[in-house]
Order: structure tokens, then C-alpha cells, then sequence
DNA sequence: AGGATGAGTTAACACCGTTAACTTAACACC
DNA sequence: GGTGTTAAGTTAACGGTGTTAACTCATCCT
């Protein structure tokens, strides 16, 4: 196909046709196992056009965690209407339990993969939006819990009150996700087991009696 | 060099040496960047000669998880001394935090990357030397606190309980280790303390009061 | 003695991410 | 309206990857 100038609009449309087929991709066969090829002929462009609307497999890759983050932070946003602060908290985390296991490759990708760090301007970025960040809402969530007094009294670091509860569910969707289909020798009880008893210890651990 | 027919012992020996080699490489430069020539470089053989002992990359990669999930097992063992069941097991989820922490890329090979099923045959291997395994140590340590009645009277299905402890520490780790050179727009608390937190909160969800 | 085996080799294949060089359509400007 | 510049595509190529095939030979078995 002959070369056309475009415009932003237009530009903007192909850089997502390009998300759209690679996430569609990574996610159903893994990251290692799509080439850019691969997802080139997907939307019927050569694969070193991809070049031109990203630094590389690594920059699509970002670029694609990017766009589904702010897809949870807004399914949070939803949630963020509950007005009772803890049954909002609670809503938060089932909601992120639910992203994760209703899309485990997406989940992988965008929190069990490391991806190299940041360049300045797009940390930059990522604080100017902080407010569709979906652990700036977990963080405000968190916060109203705290302000209700509802936190058992000795807790009084928000941050870290939110990042273990992050860490408890996302221990058991992590740990689901890679130890799925291998290691079939533990007896797995039910993965939504795990999940409410998670939820039971942190609550019963984090919130006055 | 000229081929030998080699006794089984030399054979292992060279086995080992390819693990060694592998994992020493994987660690550091991480999996995928690491190549089956850059290995055999390193010992000192060609690079197909190490498909002579291993099928492909994947089981080389299954061998090192193995043989390092028996190191962790044998430091479990260690912790196994104890006799107070709940001192043991908060003493096992630390070394388990410890191992994890101080050697995140052995970590992230063993348990936050998903390999393969295994081979019929290797489940044999593993249920027979299910004494070496971590979990069934930490199984067996959770029983005890089990038959103390120590845990909350509600809670009656030990390998629920043993997964949730597992997942909530796996969560502290696993979040850390792909999270700690990204993502710093997140202000993280330290890590350490959220380790302590998240053990807290699972005794405290856990244990009778 | 002589064939079978097994552990190593080199050569080669198909594919990968990425870069370089090229083509051509659209725009800016005199 | 010609003309240079730029943008968005293309094909060709490079070096590297996992892996397979074909080939040596030293050793063992009979």
C-alpha cells in the first residue's frame, strides 16, 4: 500500500490498531511467542512499519500495559461511587481479584512482568493522570478507611496499609496464575476459597474488632 | 574434544555443571536473555552438546527450578527444628520472605514464571520426594498449629490455610520484585515492613485471639 | 576383530528483533 | 506550478536465536 500523510487523528487510530492486535496476541500465545511479524500481517502492514509508531517490542509492550491500566482504574472508578468507605474498599479489591482472573494473560503482562524502567517524561505523564491510576483510587480508598477510624489504631501509614492489601490479593491471583496448570501436585483448594479467606485476614487483621 | 564414554557419574557431573552454568547466566542476565550458545560457551562445550542432556531450553530451565526448590527445601528443613508450631511456622514464612528477597531472579525463575506441565514421569518423581518439598513442609507445620487448635475455629481445611499463607507472602515478594526498579511514581513503603505488616495481618486473620 | 552405542562436533534451518536504504504521496513555499 | 521536505510506508539485510541433521570417533560388547 502507497504511503499516505495522515492525520493526528488517523495516526492515532493505527498506533491503537497496532495495541489492539498485539495485546490480542500476547495474550492468547504469551509475550515470547508473538513476533512483530506476527502482528504486523495481523493488521496487514509490513512488520518494520511498526518502527515508526514505537521504539520497539519492548515500547509496544508498555504501551499496551499502559492503555489497560487505565481500563482497571476505570472499572475502579466505578466502584469508587460506594460512599461507605470500607464496603468501598472491599468492592476494590474484588473488582481487582476479578480483573485478574477473568484476564490472567492481561494480568501478567501488566504485573508479573517487569518491564525496564520508565523514561522520565512518561513518569511525568503517568503523575498528571494520576487520578485515572487505579492504585491512586486503592490509595484513596485506603485513606477514607483511615479518616473513618476504622483501621485498627496502631496502623497509621496509608501507604503501606494499601500496598498489603494489594500484595494480599495479588499474591493469590499471582500465585493461581502461574501455578494453574503446573504444579499439579499441591492440592489446590478453589482459587475463589483463597480469595474470600485472603480477604477475611486482611480484614480481620487490618480493621479494629 | 574428542568424545569419551563417560560412567554415570561423570554424566551427572556434567549435568550439574550445565545447571550450574545455566542458572548462574539466568540469575543474572535473566532467562530470555540469555542464549543456549552463551551456556556452553561458558563450560566450555558447544552449544548442542547441551541438548544431549536436556531436551530444550525449557527443561534445562524446568532442572535449575528443581534442583533449587530442593536447596530451598533442605533450608526449610533447617526451620523444621522448631518445636513451638506457631513459632515454626512464623519462622518458616520468614526464611521463605528471606530466600525470596535475597535472591529475586532464583525467585522469579522458580515461582513467578510459569513453566510447562510437567511430564507424567517427573509428577511421579516429585509425589516420591514429596520430604524435600517446601510445601509439604509448610503443610506439615500448618497441621501442627492445626492440631494445637491454634487457629481460628472456623478454619478447618489446612491446605487452605497453608495456600493463603503462601499467597500473602508470595504477594509482599512477588510485587516487590517486578515493581522495585518500576514504578516508582508509587511512593513504597520499605519492604521490610511490609513484610512485617503482612504477617501480622495473616496471624492475626488466622490464629484465635 | 568388528559392529553398536553414545558423547561430542560442525553445518545448517527457520525464525527473531531491528536497522538501512529506498519509494512515494502530501504538504510548504517561492 | 515546479520544487524541496517530510512522513509513512515498503523491501532487503544483519546478526543472533533455538533447534535439528549429519557426521566423528573413542569406547564397550560379543
Amino acid at each position: 500500500m502507497p504511503p499516505k500523510v495522515k492525520t493526528e487523528h488517523e495516526k492515532q487510530q493505527l498506533k491503537t490498531l497496532i495495541i489492539d492486535a498485539g495485546r490480542e496476541l500476547f495474550v492468547t500465545k504469551g509475550v515470547e511467542a508473538v513476533s512483530m511479524r506476527e502482528i504486523a500481517k495481523q493488521i496487514g502492514y509490513s512488520a518494520t512499519s511498526i518502527y515508526h509508531h514505537f521504539n520497539d517490542k519492548q515500547d509496544l509492550l508498555r504501551s499496551i500495559c499502559h492503555t489497560d491500566l487505565a481500563a482497571l482504574a476505570s472499572t475502579f472508578a466505578a466502584v469508587m461511587q460506594i460512599t461507605e468507605p470500607v464496603e468501598r474498599m472491599i468492592a476494590l479489591g474484588k473488582a481487582y481479584a476479578n480483573f485478574a482472573l477473568s484476564h490472567p494473560n492481561h494480568y501478567r503482562l501488566m504485573f508479573m512482568t517487569p518491564h525496564p524502567a520508565d523514561t522520565a517524561q512518561e513518569i511525568q505523564t503517568k503523575q498528571n493522570y494520576s487520578e485515572q491510576d487505579a492504585y491512586f483510587l486503592l490509595k484513596t480508598a485506603v485513606t477514607a478507611v483511615y479518616e473513618a477510624k476504622r483501621f485498627k489504631p496502631e496502623l497509621n501509614d496509608v501507604n503501606l496499609i494499601a500496598q498489603t492489601i494489594w500484595a494480599g490479593m495479588h499474591g493469590v491471583c499471582a500465585l493461581h496464575i502461574t501455578m494453574a496448570q503446573d504444579a499439579s501436585w499441591i492440592e489446590w483448594s478453589d482459587v475463589q476459597q483463597r480469595l474470600q479467606l485472603m480477604h477475611m485476614v486482611l480484614m480481620r487483621g487490618l480493621l479494629r474488632d
